[in-house]
DNA sequence: GCAAAAATTTAAAACGTTTGCAATTCCGAA
DNA sequence: TTCGGAATTGCAAACGTTTTAAATTTTTGC
């Protein structure tokens, strides 16, 4: 292996050229004699020059990195997506040699604390912020700094406008509602969360919108509410709705994770699905095509929006455009076998 | 919300003292009258100044960050442990104001590629490499460099020393073969991959060693192989196995995704696990649990894993310790339900 | 063959921080 | 007061790059 030249002083030395001519050939000015740049390319190859990030970083105002906050949930508890996520946005980001920084919140420290220093400290030309609540204090606080970002989720009734990209759950879940209807079903179940999350608001929105549209009087929907990361509570809003004096015929889940509850307490309790209950999810995580007889659901493909929020986070840092960019992605149904026609008797 | 100050200058200024007295006192030098460095600590803390990386960067050498490169596996397939693995590097980090960049592979670029980059920009001031092959050129490159770094895993037969920490595979398929045997099965099957992993070599040879220790000439074992990525060509495998002349009555499965396959693949013939046929995999992916009847695996805590490879390699950066650190790590068995007696009877 | 224009190259400043060394201030002792 | 030394503060260089403005060389037109 040759020596390796460091810095451009060395590499402009051993050319006999200044810094400044080599650094612009390296740049592809036009201004520098062709003969010039290719010699210096091939000087620099051949020495395995890679030009210093830090130095780069300091004249240019730009770091080269995008910032996320890792969402952690709980000491046993990791988001299921984020491998997915990371993986995308490393995929959108890597195609204009920008990197990823992961930042991540100390035991006793606010998300938000992170997200300012990562901002402030010039780490990052842009973030990208995901699991956005109804209200949103990152998003305000991106906002009157002006700095680069794209939001994963929406805001609820947002008094500006910013750059996000979202799963249309409101569209999947009038999507599952029709399908349960067309197949009989009339008496449905809502297996939800209390948090004030934008998606919960979405998805239940669009199953009563899909409801209404129907305009049919005999059409029922219950609802079960539990916090989101407390298993026993969920557990119970569950068998309370399983065990009610009259029972749902289906039972549409906000995520995967409750409809597996379902599927787990529906077994318990004799039930066979999907004959005597429907159930369909929403995200198909791994688990939900191992859990038996198979979970219906919705993918997301959060790898392929990682990547486009990439895309656009880069777009958002290069061209500073006027109006936000946007964009609703229409998840996709995976219908496996826990969904079936109604039940011809109520039991 | 105060005028935010972004530069030391600026600090300086609105302090009356020079940039150097400033630097010193947050930086909690002695040499500072004390009432100094608290007036300055103070007006740093209101005005929001937070230190410019790439500067610090630039003069200190040090970057802040410690790399990863993505492994990407596939177009739709993510490293299940990603999200885990990154959530426990992130933790391990954070206490020491250090922060991950993951740096990503272009389609047709080598990882190794990525690798050189990362290290030679300056942009780390050490790597985690994971996924160690048998014989790895990582490795050797990093060390060549001297460059700081930990791997997850470990070469076969190296010959030299670095640091690592590594899943005691070895002892874990040992412990699912004298368990097994306790349960009365003789005749077992090793379901594995065909490609030079070094954890593969590990654990077979920690079965194949338990099963010497044993000493007992009636054991048996079939080994069942496949590429790692090709599923059909693993279903084939395994069929193979169930449909011989004799079936194995207990399965070992390299980790889990095989496992879940020889499951899927049994229920298909027929079978009842574990009454026909015990299976134990390695990993404890989330399907694990749902897939019926539970299954029995081992779990590495990838998260507690890699929270300690941060801490190693943050050592490693800072005292550049003549010995390496080396970290053997028991994975913890996860008894489900598809390990059961051996059946009384051949069929 | 010469001046002007075009093409190419370079010197020097700047980015924001840390740090070796020098300068200043402060204090008590003479 | 004045001096010595300790305590405190500041100047200026350095890190490796990009960029402005200027200098140099080459080419062109007559």
């Amino acid at each position: 292996m040759p020596a390796r030249v460091t810095t451009l002083k060395e590499l402009a030395a051993s050319l006999g050229l200044s810094i400044t001519t080599v650094s612009r050939a390296l740049a592809g000015h036009q201004q520098i004699a062709l003969k010039t740049r290719e010699r210096v390319a091939q000087a620099a190859r051949q020495a395995g020059y890679v030009p210093n990030t830090a130095a780069r970083a300091l004249v240019s105002g730009r770091s080269g990195f995008v910032g996320l906050v890792l969402p952690i949930r709980g000491p046993n508890l990791v988001d299921s997506f984020l491998g997915e996520f990371v993986t995308g946005l490393g995929e959108g980001l890597v195609s204009h040699g920008a990197d990823l920084i992961l930042a991540t919140a100390a035991q006793d420290q606010a998300e938000i604390a992170v997200l300012r220093h990562v901002v402030e400290s010039g780490r990052a030309d842009g973030v990208v912020v995901t699991r956005i609540a109804e209200v949103d204090e990152r998003l305000a606080y991106l906002r009157r700094r002006g700095f680069p970002f794209v939001a994963h989720g929406r805001q609820l009734d947002s008094d500006f406008a910013y750059n996000w990209l979202d799963t249309d759950g409101a569209h999947a879940f009038g999507e599952a509602f029709d399908m349960l209807y067309d197949l009989g079903h009339r008496h449905f179940g809502l297996v939800t969360i209390s948090e004030p999350m934008t998606f919960r608001h979405l998805r239940q929105d669009g199953l009563a919108a899909a409801i209404a549209r129907r305009g049919d009087p005999s059409v029922r929907l219950d609802v079960a509410t539990a916090p989101r990361f407390d298993r026993g509570a969920r557990i119970q809003a569950v068998n309370r709705m399983l065990h009610g004096p009259e029972r749902p015929t289906a039972v549409v889940a906000l995520f995967d994770e409750l409809a597996l509850t379902v599927m787990e307490e529906a077994a318990r309790a004799g039930l066979t699905v999907p004959r005597d209950l429907s159930v369909i999810g929403f995200d198909n995580v791994l688990a939900s095509a191992y859990a038996p007889p198979g979970l219906t659901t919705f993918d997301a493909s959060i790898r392929q929006c990682a990547r486009e929020i990439a895309d656009m986070l880069l777009t958002v840092i290069a061209d500073r455009p006027a109006e936000p960019l946007t964009r609703l992605i229409r998840p996709t149904l995976v219908p496996r076998a826990s969904h079936g026609p109604a039940p011809r008797t109520r039991n």
